[in-house]
DNA sequence: CGAGCGTTTGAGATGTGTCAACTCAAGTGG
DNA sequence: CCACTTGAGTTGACACATCTCAAACGCTCG
């Protein structure tokens, strides 16, 4: 039932930036280089961390090499809502750093690897690297998917069809750059960031997460998620894989 | 009160769009000269008319000439999610057109005029228009501090505070247009449109209003809102000019 | 061993939704 | 010119999803 769902891919050793810009566009052996180059480089920061500040210059992009990321939004009396979650070969800050001032913060929930380089003049890398530039584009549509995934979780859903509906998106997500292993997801999210990120109180979470428990839907062992029905939680998630499909292909 | 929070500007007789851009970024003649080819095509939509299908193929990008629609996502049970509403001088389309089909649905709310054009092809129009080029990258910039402020909206605030946010940020969203007359703009959104913008209900939404009335706030007189106590709302909404500054300039 | 963090559970409070009815203004058509 | 329809706004009573508060549990780690 459940890895039937997902579709098979060869398993490489590539990385997930790679993986899943090999997804988005056909690469050329100069942006590959240029790929390594990038690989090899950026910095390692602590769960906890933040590396992006509301207000501040952002004149880099990060690129996620490993980790789970978050950026999100606070209101000065300490409300926070989690906007979207960057996993490993996402980018974050590129639209942001057009303005070069951040809109917005962004921490690292697990430790992370981020690499950061200079954002794109609008032009200068579309010219030396076309692809490179366009993989950059789908990468803002992405972003654009997820936020209206967000949006439509946040304004129109319970709270049950919430949480399905984010579980199957990153479910979706890891699976496209090859962090699926044996039909279980790693999800190191505590329930206090999913209430943030789903605009509920943790004990609602909570509650969400023991029904969908008790109920054999999901497992979730030492940070690991399994998705045992899968039919039941997309279906109460209403989950439209055709949207993620146009963005990833 | 009123006025003396929005910054004054020359007024010109530059259409919506031209000042849009011209805000965004310094054009070229040629440049100009693209999009006065740009202004004066373009359709006319009657309130009501769906322009963009979710799921369908998207190839062209949408330049809102006048009038108001919004682009919304919708659940198979007929809930729906208004994700952002777009003004005169908006671009609509713009990163789902790279992937050559819509991940939403969009219509006009009002008597739109919109004009159609081929999608960029990553590169091509960066080359030809490098500044228009520009344009879009930031234009692609403000949509996602509006989608990022609509998740914050329905995500972390209270039915009262949604409503002065939006007001707000369609204030500073049509004073960026020179749409903003005598302390007054347009409004022409029903509540039933706000409660699938808001996540709230019809009923919900129209006790928000009589408050703000009662309370001497707003003003709503023949499709025109006024703000009358500005600093209240504004403290209501918990909005930060300062991002929508940082896009716009 | 205590401290801290994440999770779990119960009971009561409340913001928002639902249902239903009514008003008012603006068409529309005979 | 009137009867009718339709869309938008308004109001009240009640239901319910979710929040808040409070307490306990089980880890892990120093």
């Amino acid at each position: 039932m459940n890895e039937a769902q997902v579709i098979e891919r060869p398993r490489t050793h590539a990385s997930p930036l790679r993986r899943k810009l090999d997804l988005l566009t056909s690469l050329t052996d100069e942006d590959r280089n240029f790929l390594e180059k990038l690989e090899n480089g950026g910095t390692t920061y602590r769960a906890g961390t933040q590396y992006i500040f509301d207000g501040q210059a952002l004149s880099k992009i990060h690129v996620i090499r490993s980790g789970w990321t978050m950026c999100y939004s606070e209101l000065d009396d300490g409300r926070r809502q989690i906007l979207t979650f960057a996993l490993p070969g996402d980018i974050v800050g590129l639209h942001a750093s057009i303005r070069r001032r951040a809109t917005f913060n962004a921490s690292a929930i697990t430790r992370s690897q981020i690499t950061s380089m200079e954002a794109p003049g609008s032009g200068s890398l579309y010219a030396a690297h076309p692809r490179l530039g366009e993989a950059f584009s789908r990468s803002m549509a992405q972003d654009a998917l997820l936020l209206n995934n967000q949006a439509m979780r946040l304004g129109r859903m319970t709270a049950y069809e919430r949480v399905c509906h984010l579980i199957v998106e990153l479910w979706y997500r890891l699976d496209a750059v090859g962090l699926i292993e044996d039909g279980r997801m790693p999800f190191p999210l505590t329930q206090s960031v999913i209430s943030d990120a789903l605009g509920l109180s943790l004990v609602h979470v909570n509650r969400q997460f023991v029904q969908l428990r008790r109920e054999g839907s999901i497992r979730l062992d030492r940070r690991q998620l399994s998705i045992l029905d899968f039919e039941k939680v997309c279906a109460a998630a209403h989950y439209n894989p055709d949207h993620y499909e146009s963005i990833r292909r």
